[in-house]
DNA sequence: GTTCCGCATGAATCGATAG
DNA sequence: ACTATCGATTCATGCGGAA
């Protein structure tokens, strides 16, 4: 057990649930999950595997799960909701719209809507509308202020920066007379040498082609983002409709802990037998020293 | 002027009205306009030049318009509304979401909802917040169908269908079954050996910084594009919001006749400046064929 | 005439300060 | 307490002048 290791394995829990998520979450703690990251079934979408949920009927189906999660949240947490109401007779469906309403009065803070705009859909053709490309991410929060980590979703910067910094004599100035003296200097020891800039609330990012065996798979890109933004290593993932578990692998494999709740025994079993190697083969190389081939792949499991 | 002009020219005809639109719509008579496309003033923004309407009036003070506006559309015809919800003690407005149910209850019906992404948009960094880069186009119809020219807005095909037509067969066949079947195949028909595609739900286009003299102007492609695709020459396109213009100026541009409704004063001076001179150039002109200098760019008001 | 480079400016949002 | 104003922050684009 030669350890030149600059740190400690740090075990990854991950914690897969079978049961239904407005029963299962009761058993949760309060406060104790950083960040619930879902995707859930759709207004009667997947409706083989899930039953499918009328659209009328969806807030309030919705509803006390939200509750639930309301409470399991900390107040610094955060709760990112993917979803996209269907078309029926012609019309966009207006439950999403009513259940932001709704769970507002629930108690929560609509913060944000993020656009997922997916890059490579299907080609396609209607009479009176084009391909849908993009899906709402909803940021919903209990307070005004929670832990959001910037820095590590930055993105490389246009080229417009390299050429702007050589001069920074004239416009800054100008625009930010108040600061000439002192402090400019130092905010602009912000800005040499950076090539990375803060990315906008649109998420461009393709559609998983990779055939997961689970209907509704979004790409990897899409919870890990949102983990990396709105936890750091050692926090608590909470997937209430777990699916093919994309977002408890991916908050494993970013040393994350997490919950994952799925009332189908056949994606609970996929997932599990996802999970369990891993958490068999760290059991065993405990003893020893275990090294991830893959940097930022590191995986364990207790 | 030599006139060896391929086709007559077409009169068309822009009408400025200045004055509120509440009042002014209610002398446009029943079913007689095409398109309307508009941006109206957001709540509580442009307070300098228009009031400012507080968030939680702002339904109330949009409803007695989107009534006439709905009176004045042809059966047939497109109302798109541009319009994004500002941040409110940290959190998103509901108002929109509010003005879309209240619409449809008012008799519109939901069509769909463009995404309109700011490539350029406003820069700024907060704890708690990302660039805001996207803004909402909400269609809205009065009947299931409606005139939409598909073809006049295609795209170049990017080079990903090349590559993923090649295995549209495995993967993605396997991952939707109900397509397999019955449209699916046909419309990949009309993918093969094409150049052109249509376009998705999703608009990149970066916002005017050139020197209007309007502090908001939307790109000229916005209009451009809906006005396109819901309208074909010599229709009538309304902007009950008129602004700057872009709107009926585009109209004008595209052969379409057309109507914008100001309140301000100044804007409505500075458009009818903008309009007018053609419109004595025409008229000089009318007796010889006028030939425009730039392709695509043809202008004509009477 | 091209190409390159400098430059102003946006439907922004937060937090502190002032009335 | 509650509202109005102000300063600070920051990035992509298209224009116009220069090389």
């Amino acid at each position: 057990m030669s350890s030149s290791h600059p740190y400690s394995p740090i075990e990854v829990k991950t914690d897969l649930l079978l049961g239904d998520s407005r029963e299962i979450l009761t058993q949760l703690p309060d406060n104790s999950v950083d960040l619930i990251f879902t995707s859930p079934p759709y207004a009667d979408q997947r409706k083989s595997t899930y039953g499918g949920i009328h659209p009328d009927k969806y807030v309030e189906w919705f509803l006390p799960v939200s509750e639930q999660l309301l409470r399991v949240l900390k107040p610094t947490g955060t709760f990112v909701l993917n979803i996209k109401e269907k078309v029926v007779e012609g019309e966009r469906s207006t439950y999403v719209m009513e259940l932001i309403i709704a769970m507002r009065k629930q108690g929560w803070l609509w913060t944000e809507e993020f656009i997922w705009h997916k890059k490579n859909c299907y080609p396609g053709k209607w009479p009176n509308r084009f391909r849908d490309a993009w899906e709402r991410l909803l940021q919903f929060n209990k307070q005004k202020h929670f832990n959001m980590y910037q820095d590590e979703v930055m993105v490389p910067m246009g080229d417009w920066a390299k050429s702007r910094l050589k001069n920074l004599s004239d416009t800054d100035k100008m625009r930010d007379p108040s600061k000439v003296g002192s402090g400019f200097g130092k905010n602009i020891s912000n800005w040499v040498n950076r090539d990375k800039a803060y990315p906008t609330n649109v998420l461009h990012l393709a559609t998983e082609c990779s055939n997961k065996n689970h209907s509704a798979a979004f790409p990897e890109e899409l919870p890990e983002w949102f983990i990396k933004l709105f936890t750091k290593e050692g926090d608590i993932v909470l997937d209430p409709f777990m699916g093919s578990g994309t977002t408890n692998i991916i908050a494993q494999r970013l040393r994350r802990d997490s919950i994952g709740i799925e009332i189908m025994p056949e994606y609970y079993d996929m997932v599990k037998k996802q999970i369990e190697p891993l958490q068999l083969f760290l059991l065993d190389a405990r003893p020893t020293e275990y090294e991830s081939t893959k940097p930022g792949r590191r995986k364990t499991v207790r």
